[in-house]
DNA sequence: CACAAAAACGAACGTTCGTGCTATTATCTT
DNA sequence: AAGATAATAGCACGAACGTTCGTTTTTGTG
């Protein structure tokens, strides 16, 4: 058995390499087809492998559902969250992760457009392991985009007045309705009018003493 | 041939009724399933019917899907658009709107909140008839929203600088996040907290003149 | 290099999918 | 009530589903 524990994370083995490559794929198969249309043999298909030979990474499809949605998390983090953290607590911060939320859909990340946000619609009407990790992916970014508003509140950059919660919820159903019209009505511009209102609704809220409020691409 | 031209709609064929019973039941699976998991064999067990009478009814899986969708149109229209359109033009019948639209997600007209939202999602990296449909749906809602917020506004019941698009658009996002929300993360209090913000965002843009903006159930 | 462990394969399982037929009921019209 | 028509059932199909198994190939290590 060799033995892993050491510090060292030198070159991953064959398996685990495997298990990603077939992950990344997919990721972006599930944000098409969903997470239900994601199918086994498709899969192994587009990575031209065999079926048995695939499946033995996960065991069952519910694991492999797990997985993709772990490694969509992943996805993201790094894509939206990360970048985010590079800026300074505040007005800031926020921006960049709303930029960073709407450059994701429209950048397409995920081929079908934000991958949490069908997930979310695909499985809110049933229960079980599948649909508690997309939940609680989606608690968490809410949570991430709350504590944003917060500490620009705490900054003085937003008014005293404004629910962190409420307002981070203000902002991402605006995000999600500009995937929608993106995805759906094949609206080009929707993603320009989002970024007008979204900046729109974080101004009214920001404080005299807030730095311009700007959302780019 | 039975000539079914003449004015009186009399009681309607065996068929006709049945497919409808089908319908009825295809588009509460559907809204939980999602469309693509709606299937014939289910759909057959709950109705106790063999799958290849029902079948019949259709010609295919498809046929199937673009008639559930314009059965959950009806009902949508007859639940939320209907009953606005008994309200004057106006800001009224705007309110109207979106209680009822807020109202059919929390009241379960469709077993599994709004069968259209699910629908857009899960269809809107896809391409084809079903797809086309959902859209059209989609934008012919839009359509009304659009022109009750235009409504209001001739009314002077809305600031002259509102865009009836983007403030349409704003709503339903609104709405759409309070849909999943309660959905996805079990938010009992989405549904209050979406009538307080679509109230106070109406009211931001309400005129002096305009009557009180009150969003009851 | 040898050899154990891990990974991938090919074939098959039992189900369910959508979709054809043909036969048998049920419904409507004259 | 009879005859025509429409609706439903029964059965079978090929394909695809998730899953299991035994075998073969590849990989990593002593």
């Amino acid at each position: 058995m060799p033995v892993n524990t050491a510090k060292a994370a030198s070159r991953p083995s064959k398996g685990v390499r495997t298990r990603e490559s077939i992950l990344r794929v997919a990721v972006d198969l599930a944000s098409v087809e969903g997470l239900e249309g994601l199918t086994i043999g498709r899969l192994a298909d587009e990575l031209k492998m065999s079926k048995s030979g695939l499946f033995a990474h996960f065991g069952s499809k519910e694991e492999l559902q797990l997985a993709t949605i772990e490694m969509a998390r992943q996805i993201f983090v790094e894509h939206i969250i990360r970048p985010a953290l590079a800026e300074p607590e505040g007005i800031d911060r926020l921006i960049k992760l709303c930029q960073g939320w709407l450059g994701h859909v429209e950048g397409k990340v995920f081929k079908g457009g934000c991958f949490f946000t069908a997930a979310s619609l695909e499985f809110d009407s049933r229960s079980g392991p599948v649909r508690d990790a997309i939940a609680d992916t989606m608690k968490a970014w809410l949570g991430t985009l709350t504590r944003a508003v917060d500490a620009a509140k705490k900054a003085r950059h937003l008014k005293a007045a404004i629910d962190p919660e409420q307002f981070a919820f203000e902002i991402y159903s605006l995000a999600m309705g500009a995937n929608w019209a993106l995805q759906l009505l094949d609206d080009r511009n929707a993603m320009k009018k989002a970024r007008e209102n979204i900046q729109q609704r974080i101004r009214s809220a920001a404080t005299p003493s807030c730095p311009p409020i700007k959302l780019t691409k």
